[in-house]
DNA sequence: TATTTTTTCTGGTAAATACCAAACCAACTT
DNA sequence: AAGTTGGTTTGGTATTTACCAGAAAAAATA
C-alpha cells in the first residue's frame, strides 16, 4: 500500500506548511515521477487526500492545497457575505441565474405548496478569495416578494428582506447530508463530475411563522464545517 | 465518459426498487462483464455511486446498496438507541475499549481543560440492522463521574448520567465535517481504508453550565443526516 | 499593444494485465 | 456437531499504455 505512503508524505508537507492554501502541485506525471509510482497510484493518494479534505481539485487544471474550511453556522442569519468577512475571507458572488417560474417537483416537496405555485428561483455561485465554493439556489414563494427580480439581492437575500419587504428569518429547518458534484453545478464550481459534496437544505419562515423560502447550497465538501451551540431539551 | 451511463443505469435500478436496501450486488468482474466493460471502469462508476451515498462497500467483501440514511439531530438528547429505534431501526452497540488516561491532545483542546486531567475514554462501534454505521469515542472528565466505568454505560451514556449521577446535558457546541476512514475505524466499520465519513464533534455541558464531556463521532457518510430546526436570533 | 490562433501541456477516461491477501465455502477431521 | 484446513473467489493494489479534450502558454496577427 505504498499510496498510503505517499499520501502521508504530502499530508505531512501541507502541515508543515511548506505547501500554502490554495498553491497548486506539481503535474501528475511529475509528481508520480517524483514519488517513483505511477500515475494511478499517485492519483490513488491524491484522491484519499481529497475525501479528507485536504487537497482539492479544478477539472483540468490540477491539484491544489485546500484552504482552512469556513465555519457555518445553519442557526444563524448571517448571509455569505458576513460569515466570510467575519472569518477574514473575501466573498464574492455571481448570479447564475433567475426565473420566475412554477415550483418544480423537488423544492415543492421541501416547501409543502402545491404543485404550480409561483417561486422565484435563483442560482448563485460564491466564490472565497476567489475560490468557487458553493452553489446555491433558492426558490421563494413568489407571491410574498413581488418585483423582488427587480432588487439587488444577489450579495444578500437577507438583506434585501429586511429592508424592501420587512420580513426577516425567524424559523429554518435544515438538514445537511454528503452527496456529490454533478453536470452544471460541478462545472460552476471548477470541479470534475462526482467530487464529494455537502449539500445543505433550509426551509424558511418568517417573524409571523409564514413559509417563504427554501434553499439548496451545493459546498465543496473541504470548504465548509458545520459548526453551532444548542441549548438541549430533555424529552423522556 | 461510459461510467455515467453505467452509474446511472445501476442508479436507475436502485431506484425502482430491483436492488433493496443492504442487498449485495454481483462480483465486479460479473459486473464489468454484464456493462460490457473493464473492472476499473466499473469501479469508478460504483465509486461515484459511493460518493453520493446511493452504495456502500465493505473492505474485501463486495458492494451493496445503501439502506436509507439515519436523521440526527444534533440539538436533542436521543441517543443512539432512542434514535434508531423512533425511525423504525434496530439499533446495537459493542464497547471498543474503555480506559482511564490523562487526556490526550485532541480532546484537552475540544475540552479546554489542562494536560494531564484525567479522563476516561471509551470507544463504541455503533450498528444499525447489523451494519456497523459510526464509531463514536467518549471523552469524560472523570472526576465528575466516580466509578463510572463499573456502570452499565454501553448502550446509552446519557442514561446513566441521568440515572446514577442526576447530570443532564444541557448545552452542546457540535462541529460536523467531512472526513475519512482511516485505521483502526475504518476496520471496525468493515471499511476500506479512505472512505468517506461524517465526523461530528460535541462538546457538551450539564445543567449547570459545567463542561462534562465531548465525543467525537465517525459515521460512515451515507449513514446519517443532520436535521434540525432553529430559530434564528437577528443579528445587526 | 491587444487580440486571435496555434501549440503544448495536463488532467480525465479507458483497457488490459497481474498479483496479493482477506473472505468465503466446502471438504475433511476430530 | 464443532472445529480445522485448504482451495476458490473476490476485492485491493499496482503497472503500463493510450488517446482525448480542455486549459494554459506561446506565437502569430491585427
Amino acid at each position: 500500500m505504498q499510496y498510503l505512503k505517499i499520501m502521508e508524505s504530502i499530508n505531512e508537507q501541507i502541515e508543515a506548511g511548506l505547501l500554502t492554501p490554495g498553491s497548486k502541485f506539481p503535474a501528475e506525471r511529475k509528481l508520480a515521477e517524483a514519488f517513483d509510482t505511477s500515475r494511478i497510484t499517485l492519483r490513488e493518494a491524491l484522491s484519499l487526500l481529497e475525501s479528507d479534505g485536504k487537497v482539492f481539485r479544478e477539472d483540468r487544471r490540477g491539484w491544489f492545497v485546500s484552504p482552512s474550511p469556513l465555519s457555518y453556522n445553519p442557526t444563524n442569519t448571517d448571509n455569505f457575505k458576513t460569515m466570510a468577512l467575519k472569518a477574514g475571507r473575501e466573498p464574492r458572488s455571481e448570479l447564475l441565474s433567475s426565473q420566475l417560474i412554477p415550483c418544480p417537483r423537488n423544492a415543492a416537496k421541501l416547501l409543502g405548496v402545491e404543485a404550480f405555485t409561483k417561486v422565484f428561483k435563483f442560482e448563485r455561485l460564491r466564490f472565497l478569495d476567489e475560490r468557487p465554493v458553493a452553489v446555491t439556489i433558492n426558490y421563494v414563494i413568489a407571491e410574498y416578494f413581488p418585483r423582488l427580480e427587480e432588487k439587488n439581492f444577489i450579495e444578500s437575500l437577507t438583506h434585501t428582506y429586511k429592508e424592501d419587504y420587512k420580513v426577516l428569518y425567524s424559523q429554518t429547518r435544515y438538514h445537511i447530508r454528503t452527496s456529490s458534484l454533478q453536470g452544471d453545478i460541478a462545472q460552476a464550481l471548477r470541479a470534475t463530475s462526482g467530487s464529494p459534496a455537502m449539500l445543505v437544505e433550509r426551509v424558511n419562515h418568517d417573524q409571523n411563522g409564514r413559509l417563504i423560502d427554501c434553499d439548496l447550497e451545493y459546498w465543496r465538501h473541504d470548504a465548509i464545517n458545520i459548526q453551532s451551540v444548542a441549548t438541549l431539551t430533555q424529552e423522556d
